[in-house]
DNA sequence: TACTGTGAAGGCCTTCACAGCG
DNA sequence: CGCTGTGAAGGCCTTCACAGTA
């Protein structure tokens, strides 16, 4: 026999689509600046306008995992917050390695966006002997030979590479050969790993491109 | 009466889709390489496979343009990468401004990617008077203040933000108000700009925790 | 023969429209 | 009465299947 809270998080019933996940990455961002505003309750257009989506596929979104709001109302930010977060799995903590501690390494180990999803960048590595030792925004760079210790030791599944895009083929074999399960690729290049491996391309010049084209096309 | 040249870059006929100028982007990237290493024909399966993408995907993308192909035989590379540069709008050199000189700006000044669409990063702006003045990868870092005669001097369409989140939406708008229409954002805020004006969102924590969200569900 | 180019079919996601509920 | 939650409709993109061509 199944029994299911009422309040529960539901479990998904199919694939959910990946723009789902990001919409309501973004939402989980726009109600923690909401807590902090000191608002508690938010309706699904006060939420989602500002945030460039409708709030019927705000809605349809959040109805893939359970019903969170009351009718009438609205959501209790707290609590829709609570939600997000069972849902995007980011009510732990999770370590993730910079592989590549050059300039683009270095300013996301400083950046300030992670903490709204409990990302924590706990590992940087190089090969570059200038670099090891060296401590950036109180991470200590390590060689990248050390990466396989280093992931088991802080349970490590994540990876954002930021070498030069003639090493990424070959550092991210070695991160998946880690037990790296999921790469975040900033590099210009595709990267081909085994099936199972997430991949996501954060691909700048391919990006800037598709709006030059726009404005190429006056459109 | 309408005369078209058979090998003519076709007018679209509708809206392209978002990811066919995308994957086209990447396309070019890959013909590149092959250029490089003296390869002068290639079949769409050769180039669209190691991309993550299906050949039929890839002859669908430019049958939207023109037919470039030769049956039987495959695409000429050289042939192929120029018509691809005439549809993305790349035939010619596009100036670039950064927003913002911390490390982020830093890095993309520096970042190696930019060569195959002829992007060309030729401004950098930033408030802080420490760094106003420096020259970072051989481009002087200016007061925003004068971002208007940049623009108009160097004819930037575009620019890419990299500044604070607290400062994003600020800056945005006075870009815009100098006469940017395309941004590529790096702050983890949602932007509101004017309709018209292009957005782009390059969203570090959010596409990793996406990521992250597949890893936690075990898919 | 081998590969391109493309209508047609299919699938997935978004939008619509409204029933349900506090 | 106001807002949520959700089947149904619609639209857009991808995949299929094959006709066309050098």
């Amino acid at each position: 026999m199944k029994t299911v809270t009422k309040s529960a998080v539901r479990q998904p019933p199919r694939d959910i689509p990946l723009d789902t996940i990001r919409r309501l990455s973004i939402c989980l961002r726009a109600l923690n600046r909401l807590k902090e505003r000191g608002i508690a309750t938010v309706n699904s257009v006060e939420l989602a306008e500002p945030l460039n989506f409708s709030s019927e596929q705000l809605r349809k979104d959040l109805s893939y995992f359970g019903r969170f709001g009351k009718s009438g109302v609205g959501y209790d930010v707290g609590q829709l917050s609570g939600k997000i977060h069972s849902i995007l799995g980011t009510d732990k903590v999770w370590n993730v390695a910079v592989l590549g501690a050059g300039e683009l390494g270095t300013a996301l180990l400083g950046y300030s966006g992670f903490e709204d999803f409990n990302l924590r960048v706990c590992a940087a590595l190089d090969n570059d002997p200038r670099k090891i030792g060296k401590t950036i925004n109180g991470v200590r760079v390590s060689a990248i030979a050390g990466l396989s210790d280093i992931v088991r030791r802080n349970e490590i599944k994540a990876a954002i590479l930021t070498v030069t895009k003639t090493a990424a083929q070959e550092v991210a074999q070695k991160a998946v050969a880690c037990g790296i399960k999921a790469v975040l690729n900033f590099a210009p290049v595709t990267l081909n790993l085994p099936k199972g491996v997430h991949v996501s391309n954060m691909d700048v010049s391919c990006e800037l491109e598709t709006l030059v084209c726009r404005l190429a096309n006056r459109n």
